[in-house]
DNA sequence: AATGAATGAGAATTCATTCAT
DNA sequence: GATGAATGAATTCTCATTCAT
């Protein structure tokens, strides 16, 4: 999971902060391979040298940066079944997902590049995190499905047409500006206005 | 679209297809910058100017590729409206979709690397034809929702639902396949099974 | 010398000047090192192997256009001494020089190029020639000198002087359209004008 | 003028000064193209990547050597004017360019290749310096001719014969090795006993 | 006589990483 | 702690030349 060292000096906990930020920006903008870490301390203000001094090499910096992110993927995910109203809690975590492409488009990409691309990783057990908790909604909804609070649906593939309906407008969206008329600020309210009652269909039992 | 040169040599279009696929192979594994002409050389049984002699450079052989595999994307698309049952003819795009994904996987993922990467191109009418057809569907199912042939939806972004959807199954294979319990080869039928449903309830008209 | 080979059907000479007139293009606008033999076969509207067909190498398509092109260099100089008025040949040569320049540019940059640059040739012999006559000039210079004809001067000293100032028009064009303010037309007559009196008044014997 | 960067820390500017003279080694004798920062490296006793870390890419290299010898050209022209003796004002420049031939002969070829040849510069004011002071001068002989100080002549073909007369010496230097019967030790003096004496005859204004 | 095809040697970079100060 | 300096491996591409047909 996260290596962020347990006792960091507030400076190195800024410097570190620093880094990370700029990082985002240059893997998100050219995937791994495409990035340079001279690029990357350049942004951030400082030598090649002295980034290495705070992440070991570029491996290190990359899955860090990935396991500092995962969160985003994760927090709105853990919000499933606050209430017992399923179709609206399926509906919220849609919501909450695209607000994340809306808000942290780079993160997204981040990520769909490492899951496309992906380099070869010593320890592979980055996502473990959020796969624990994928399989303990997988439960719940199974459970929402059967107990009728929601249409019978395979739980596997709901989550992974909300993930691709949703983050396809942070990761694809070089494309999306292009094709779309609209405005990008009304795009997000938009695909919400699409989405919302496509689920809705989809999820409310019939009686 | 880049054309393929008119009148080829024997050996030259016979070379041509052993580089463009293990071009295909190297540059979707690896995106853009992560693959090497050398390792496509390589994996073509054959010197790196030799390779270069049938493609000028790295740039050209790539975008060669993709012009080459846009047809995959589109000839799905330019089959919409073959009939008049609207709510069928989407639906079939849906497994038309699903088809390409599990039997082009690759292709998907160069599409999808390029989109979410891309290089800078000098020409960047690449997607052209796409984008055409592109617009005349989304005229088509306009037209479907304002004659109420299916539900009242936004055709733009019932496409890029689409596109999401299906493509996800190739483009976040490696996720899908840490996370799904079932074996691969059901995977698609099973996505279609929940793809169907899904888009069915949508677009149908309610009377 | 010139090795041109003895026998060639017409065909064989025709291609060989071909080749040979696009590689002075091309040659002296680059210099041997950055001329390629592919852009002097596709100048002379050939493939590369079929120019090499002609001339073995590189080098030997070098030599055999630098000793094709060797008596324009000469030719001038074998005029000198037709007549008995020694000031007047030397300023004929001149002129001649002159003219060289304006007509044969190309020419006399590769003759300069090959002097500055030079390439190590296994034969050293291709100025041979030029040498030959040069030293029988440098004799009658010399005479005209003792017999009081021309005022006393060092006859290398003289030639090389000559050769400099008139070849300058040729080898240094870049730098003189750069600094001239005169249309280039007047520029060979403006030359003229001012290295005829010259020449004129240190070759002229005082009496 | 590429301006070479004020603050350079002492190993900088040793191995800039290193790297140099090394290029100037290689480039006049081979020309750029002919030159390999291989060779260059090689004659400086360093690996091309710790070339490339002094001079960002061979073209700087190359113009910032240019810029850094221009002054050689520059300089004696600079003094011209000094006193008011306008003909001995001139030999003397003359005498000064003899000097540089014969002192900086390298240099000298550095430039005329790169007037002959020429590579295509982003940034073309390498020359500016010169030309601006050239201008200067160009006015001044014609003031002195104006004024009777000197004989009427062109100033402009002034310039390009001492500059033609003078740099052949270096220029053409393989040339006149092999021509000339004196020893190369006497034959700038000997130039001069040529020069000099044209130039005094050409310049003295006629009473 | 001629071309398409291929080769091997080198060229100019780039880049992650290390070292010395 | 931090930077300037350097390295070595890899990468893209060029080019003279040769080979097979």
């Amino acid at each position: 999971m996260t290596s962020k060292p347990a006792n960091l000096t507030r400076i190195q906990s800024e410097r570190r902060d620093e880094i990370l930020s700029s990082a985002l920006e240059i893997f998100s903008k050219n995937g791994y391979k495409g990035a340079s870490i001279n690029k990357i301390a350049q942004a951030a203000n400082m030598s090649t040298p002295r980034l290495l001094y705070h992440f070991s090499d570029k491996e290190k910096l990359y899955s860090d940066l990935l396991s500092s992110t995962l969160s985003l993927w994760i927090d709105p995910l853990e919000f499933i079944g606050q209430t017992d109203d399923a179709v609206e809690e399926i509906c919220n975590y849609v919501r909450r997902k695209i607000e994340m492409s809306r808000d942290y488009p780079r993160e997204s990409r981040l990520f769909a590049s490492e899951i496309l691309i992906g380099i070869e990783r010593a320890d592979d057990s980055l996502f473990d995190p959020l796969h624990q908790i994928f399989r303990d909604k997988i439960e719940l909804i199974q459970r929402w499905s059967n107990e009728g609070k929601i249409a019978p649906v395979d739980p596997y593939h709901l989550i992974y047409s909300i993930w691709a309906t949703t983050q396809h407008y942070a990761d694809f969206d070089v494309q999306i500006r292009t094709l779309s008329p609209q405005k990008m600020e009304n795009l997000f309210d938009d695909a919400e206005a699409f989405l919302i009652p496509m689920y809705t269909k989809l999820l409310t039992p019939s009686r």
